[in-house]
DNA sequence: TTGATAGTGTGATGTGAATCATAGTTCATT
DNA sequence: AATGAACTATGATTCACATCACACTATCAA
């Protein structure tokens, strides 16, 4: 396994493209997080951290893509959430003391950042502009979590595939030819998202591809004709 | 419409069983939120606030019981919360300055308490207690949500429709008997939960009957075997 | 008290999607 | 270049649940 290498700066200094809620803070707040702060690399398929461990920190992530996803009963996988490039893991758990909710796994090559526990939760009493801002985020996700349960419980498998290439293209953007998704994921980790089979995904995907809605180029997903695939996944609003 | 008399105090003479995060706050906090606090009557059936609409305040359940949902594109209802005495309402719009995200409706009569907005955002920023307590809560929600998420992806009609029982039976608790679930919901709405079929929640509740684990009186449900309608459900944790 | 409305209950029928089975293909690692 | 593992693909079969259709019952307002 080869480390790739990267300088990663102190967060003051962070120059990542984004628009994590840390980014926003004052030079001084990010100082003051950044003190002592670790990195990580993952591989593409290695976990950062595992639902019902106990957290230790929050992570941000410098580079890279990353699923989260929590298991049934049954040992099935269901993928809650993306986060990619300065978007912040595990700061619920932090904030509530409680295990990790969900298990997060890099979805390509990732470089992490580990913040300090005790540095964010003093600047979560000291900085008024990260507490509104952690609140928001997790009201988005919430909402997020709200409209994913509507759409598992409501539509069509085909529906729901849909709408999953929608929220990767809403999540990750195009390629740079402008139209292509921009993550790799198998047949397998969609049907994760939409809640369904393997085979029910790759059959439902060959319709897709059939009625030139989409392309398929191996793992990578074209979008041909994004007004139809929005109507195809009943999105209204 | 009758409207039934209730002497509603200020929140900090308020005096309600129960442990909404409002309840934990100081004296002085409580003071402060509660001037110009607005007190109002929901019959059953009636509506609080809608999906979609501008937020204005906060409401507090001084007494009742209230459910919240979301309205799929196809226009049918989707359970995904309950909230009742000393539960908070729409904080999360009044924090992100966003419309509703569900619809309240009281599931009996209520008393309901309308808290200004000013008072509670400008709160927010002078309590930390109360900023922590906001985190907490949304985080609760979130993984509330996420759960259903999972199980309604991936459990039968059958599992499902047994938890959407216990969820009942946690929120509201039991009757003086001790073993009547305290809440009285019609099969649409125990299917609104369970993201099922009114005539497949009638089945499948009349299956449960049959088979000893809860009894049906009516509109009133009795658990009869916790522990198997526990294993019923799939619940392992 | 009555009529209307909302809710409950049951059978018959259809179907979307899971499941099972099997094979070809791509990818990573030595 | 080779070998195994992971992924993609496709057909056949099954089944849980939705849908449709109708009847009965409780509730509530006039």
């Amino acid at each position: 396994m080869k480390r790739s290498i990267v300088d990663i700066p102190s967060c003051s200094e962070c120059d990542v493209e984004g628009n994590g809620i840390l980014c926003a803070l004052s030079h001084e707040s990010k100082d003051f997080l950044s003190e002592r702060k670790g990195d990580n690399f993952y591989k593409k398929g290695q976990t950062i951290f595992y639902e019902g461990n106990h957290a230790n920190g929050l992570f941000c992530i410098y580079d890279g893509k990353v699923k989260l996803s929590k298991l049934g009963d049954d040992g099935k996988e269901q993928i809650v959430r993306f986060a990619k490039t300065s978007d912040i893991l595990g700061y619920r758990s932090l904030l509530s003391d409680e295990p990790y909710h969900a298990t997060a796994t890099a979805m390509e090559d990732c470089h992490v950042c580990l913040l300090s526990k005790d540095k964010f939760m003093q600047l979560m009493e000291k900085d008024p502009k990260l507490s509104l801002s952690v609140v928001q985020l997790l009201s988005k996700d919430l909402r997020g979590a709200e409209q994913l349960l509507i759409d598992i419980a409501q539509k069509s498998v085909k529906e729901r595939i849909s709408e999953a290439l929608l929220l990767l293209k809403n999540t990750f953007g195009y390629l740079e030819d402008g139209k292509t998704i921009g993550a790799s994921m198998t047949r397998s980790e969609i049907a994760d998202i939409a809640g369904t089979t393997t085979e029910t995904t790759i059959r439902t995907l060959a319709q897709l591809s059939k009625d030139g809605l989409i392309e398929l180029k191996g793992k990578k997903i074209v979008i041909k004709d994004f007004p139809r695939l929005v109507s195809e996944a009943s999105i209204y609003d």
